[in-house]
DNA sequence: AGGTGTAGTTAGCGA
DNA sequence: TCGCTAAGTACACCT
């Protein structure tokens, strides 16, 4: 990793063209040499980047000042060409003044661990499956389907099936798919009627009354009480 | 912006719960006291982070080392812990050898300046409106309704209105979205019978079947030869 | 490798 | 502010 702070400018040309202004920044160079470029504004979204696989390459002009003590404003110190291997996207940096340039090795990261959400609230409804409803029973998670799996398939108190859609947060898009799942499963005369129910943290206004209009049922899943339920269950052991 | 090299593990608790093993990492830790954990790996995103408005502390614990030279393994150097003000997310972050800390100015920055894509595409197809079909007239572009705005409404030579949905890359969700809008433009008796289109640079194939299955027309839109009739149009003057 | 769905998405625009 | 939509989205998963 090549740490860079400098006062420099870019040019990103590629899916969109895009530059930064002249200004002080921070760039950090990969080992797969991938650059990212910071300021101080934003999220974790760089100013302007070039992903691996890339080649970079120094094209500072010879009429570059490239004295120790370079300062010009003017005159850039270095200038860097970052091409994407798979594409014509090109990143090209203009540094003036550099205030510190420095590579560490980092090695290998053991990378990131994650404890899930979708994944969990799917996990604790299909164990509390009666919050849909009382005498309600669980067919199966991940219920396969021809367009992909239905998150939860059950039965309800009436004997009838029940798919169920989950979302953190609950969306158009969410409505949608459910939609599909619902159409396809009523085809089958062995299943049908099936039932959808809408499932989420949150549901947006407009997917609330577009579900309703679908004919399905919306329901609120508060997550630290699913969460409180389970621990219980723990507890009695 | 601070920048910071060293050994280091993390713990995000929040949304999920995501922990980083111990691993040489840089971390960047911005004017707002945000903070990115970076690794060689991956693309801008970084490993772990936290994002403003966020309040940082130092707990360190007593015990820890502080000793100018100290390079235990065992015991940290220093514990960071940053708390999102608006939820509940919280990311610590302890180091154990710290082998660069150093802070800069990096001062305002001017910020990106884009040349759009999508926007390009919508406005190189409403002034050439003609590539749905001869004869056809442009209504407006992001045309009003009550679920967002249609990129594109015209006029065909029947004196009928079409909708045109536009993507760089058409997927089953683009034909989704012209669903929705065609459904409800088609209520209003002023406006129906109206069309779809569905035009992109690209589409899947899943999405071209699905569009057609609703009766939309599919348009490949050539970016580079709409970008040069608008060329040879201004050489005119 | 391409398609699909999720993301601790982030960013931008309009009501 | 909320809500919707795009993003040079990134990323995981599955076919």
């Amino acid at each position: 990793m090549r740490i860079i702070v400098a006062d420099c400018s870019a040019e990103y040309s590629g899916r969109l063209n895009a530059s930064l202004p002249l200004a002080k920044r921070v760039l950090l160079i990969k080992a797969d040499n991938s650059l990212l470029i910071f300021s101080e504004l934003g999220s974790y979204k760089p100013l302007n980047w070039m992903a691996a696989p890339c080649t970079l390459r120094d094209i500072t002009p010879e009429s570059a000042d490239t004295r120790s003590g370079g300062e010009s404003a003017e005159i850039p110190q270095k200038v860097i060409r970052v091409s994407a291997d798979k594409s014509n996207d090109v990143l090209e940096v203009t540094l003036r003044h550099i205030y510190s340039d420095e590579s560490y090795d980092l090695g290998e990261d053991p990378g990131l661990i994650k404890d899930g959400v979708e994944d969990h609230l799917q996990r604790y409804l299909a164990e509390q499956i009666e919050r849909i409803g009382k005498g309600a029973k669980l067919v199966r998670r991940e219920y396969p389907t021809a367009i992909g799996p239905v998150d939860i398939m059950a039965i309800d108190a009436n004997g009838e099936h029940v798919a169920i859609e989950i979302k953190r947060n609950g969306g158009i898009d969410g409505v949608e798919q459910l939609t599909r799942y619902c159409k396809l499963l009523n085809r089958d005369p062995l299943l049908a009627p099936v039932h959808g129910i809408f499932a989420a943290q949150t549901i947006t206004p407009q997917a609330r009354v577009l579900a309703q209009d679908r004919g399905f049922r919306c329901l609120i899943l508060d997550y630290e009480e699913m969460k409180g339920v389970e621990d219980d269950s723990l507890r009695l052991f």
